[in-house]
DNA sequence: ATAGTTTAAATAAACGATTTAAACGTCGCA
DNA sequence: TGCGACGTTTAAATCGTTTATTTAAACTAT
């Protein structure tokens, strides 16, 4: 490797000061135009590299913003990051990405990495129960936060999320429209504020419809296709005889689908299967998955937008965001059969 | 946010100076461990925050290690990634996710991106069609690149994959032994090193069994559950009638699954199909997919070593290094029965 | 011509850490 | 008493930018 290329280096080759340099290659009107075309050649020609960590050291700009979530290989998240990624692109910031995996601990490790590294701000769907001292941590350090997915009590940043109470109460509405009387909620957790939100609009469509709520029928777990995979034993065994199931969402409802079909049943026509989350995978999952689109994109879109014009210093968008969900009828629900899931 | 708090503000509140500050926080010899302890207190009592960036333009040491691939939402590298993340982890270097989805100006803003934030290395999985010299500006400017899972032709930095012809060779045999001559290979492109290795292990295997090799055989095709559920009409309308396919990786053989049970065919009894890779989600498709495992955890885990160990001025791990492939046989293959695969 | 403007470029002081060489105080020992 | 040695601390230079302030030169208007 040669000798590191620097303003210095350019200005002395061609006989100006370093700040004429500097301000030349970010095309300020104060350099004549001669000179900036002049400059900005020889810098490519010497294969100049921009030093960012020299600038934001005197600009206190960095131009880089974190995005921490439970687990980017989600592809939940994978929805709400391409949003994120694709906005931010737009507007030049690079983007660290992180795994929380639900620990506080690691996600407090990054958020010190990342005012350790002088990020600008960061977008983050809080691991489950982190205090609100850890966000303002970041906050206090001039490292504004914005939450998606997930809320934290007490704290008002602004979040961006769907709306899960009203959103699972669509697909139960759903079920019970097509004659479902004993309905069972597999999957994650009350934990939550999203946990606690989906539960309630589970509740309030049973209600609104006059069904008695059996808490047994609610089935928590992992919000994984193993997650959904292993409940089915537990689904299937139940002595209320479920004959739908409201998934926490699609990965939940592909596994518990391919559980009752590895127990010999076919969902879609012997149980009723609900996801959540309308992934690219629903729709081609077998039976295609009757769900809910949640509104990924728009979440990811809307918070980094959020993000940048807050650093920009426009409007303050505080508060909670809420986006519509929309309900997605395929294959895998279907009306009622009169003996219940022992069929087949 | 309170007037920022750095070295100086330490030094100042406990009338020593800032060098001893930065010595001891950094746990030198050079001071008194009294004196030690009292600046480490008061630096936590103040909430200092390290500043990276000063400290790294002295040092030209930033911590951060880029690593680019092509979609890190794809299982495949999700699995590496989480490899990756775990080694890099314990050397405490924080690492910059991107995907390049084969763009070679997206992967080469990322390199571009990575040198202005000063980063110590590189990890990638090139996007198809890298010039060498988008490699060598890393290396030239003083940031190292360690290559997974694909190579580039013409250059001789480190590389990290699994035996793709190998591998691909025990799937095919595999077939071969249940009695299947009629044998297609679905999804992927010959526009990879992996494409084409693979490609030479199915023909490989084929020529051993003598088993004419027939082009029209190839279906090629995106990489995705969606790829393959698109190819399974193409499959299922072929002349000469395969009664089994290969498939690049699971997500591909698990959505080709999906397009033949759609087609009213049972996978595993009237087509054999098998994966590549083996993901968690293998072992719980319906039927469970019979694949290779393709040690992505191991390419991670000594791609990131391998990284470290280069920075940390060891050995150099220069050439290939291939992990070998191992069988996983499930449900998704069976002996070849005699009709074909309208046979239901 | 002369004072006043504009325009173009240069000087020099930050930004917040690290590091080398030098300074300081104390002590032991001749 | 004086000297070197040792353990501790510090002053000052440095990393590569940005930017407020100056300076110099070139026009303008009177």
């Amino acid at each position: 490797m040669a000798q590191k290329v620097k303003l210095s280096t350019i200005a002395e080759t061609l006989g100006v000061s370093t700040a004429t340099v500097s301000l030349a290659l970010r095309d300020s009107p104060l350099v004549a135009l001669a000179t900036r075309d002049r400059i900005k050649e020889q810098a490519r020609a010497l294969g100049y590299i921009y030093n960012r960590r020299a600038a934001s050291l005197r600009t206190s700009r960095s131009g880089i913003i974190g995005v921490v979530v439970h687990d980017i290989m989600n592809p939940f998240y994978g929805e709400i990051l391409k949003a994120i990624e694709s906005e931010l692109d737009r507007d030049r910031q690079t983007f660290i990405l992180s795994n929380h995996y639900d620990s506080v601990e690691k996600q407090r490790n990054f958020i010190e990495t990342l005012l350790q590294l002088g990020g600008d701000g960061v977008i983050m769907s809080p691991a489950i129960g982190t205090p609100p001292e850890d966000i303002l941590l970041a906050e206090d350090n001039g490292m504004p936060a914005i939450l998606i997915a997930r809320s934290i009590d007490g704290l008002d940043v602004p979040i961006f999320r769907g709306d899960d109470s009203y959103g699972i109460s669509l697909a139960t509405n759903h079920l019970i429209g097509l004659g479902h009387r004993v309905i069972a909620m597999v999957g994650g957790t009350d934990q939550t504020s999203t946990g606690r939100d989906r539960y309630q609009g589970y509740v309030n469509a049973l209600r609104k419809a006059n069904i008695e709520v059996d808490p047994g029928l609610r089935i928590p777990g992992p919000r994984s296709k193993q997650g959904g995979f292993e409940a089915a034993v537990h689904f299937l065994s139940l002595p209320q005889k479920p004959t739908a199931a409201v998934c926490w969402n699609d990965l939940v409802a592909i596994g518990l689908m391919n559980g009752i079909a590895r127990a010999g049943l076919v969902p879609g026509r012997d149980v009723s299967v609900t996801g959540y989350d309308d992934l690219e995978e629903a729709a081609i999952a077998t039976p295609s998955l009757t769900t809910v689109w949640n509104g990924q994109s728009e979440v990811g879109r809307s918070a980094a937008r959020a993000l940048l014009d807050k650093l920009s210093g426009s409007h303050e968008p505080d508060g909670i965001h809420l986006i519509k969900p929309e309900m997605r009828i395929r294959q895998s629900t279907g009306p009622l059969k009169h003996n219940g899931h022992d069929a087949a």
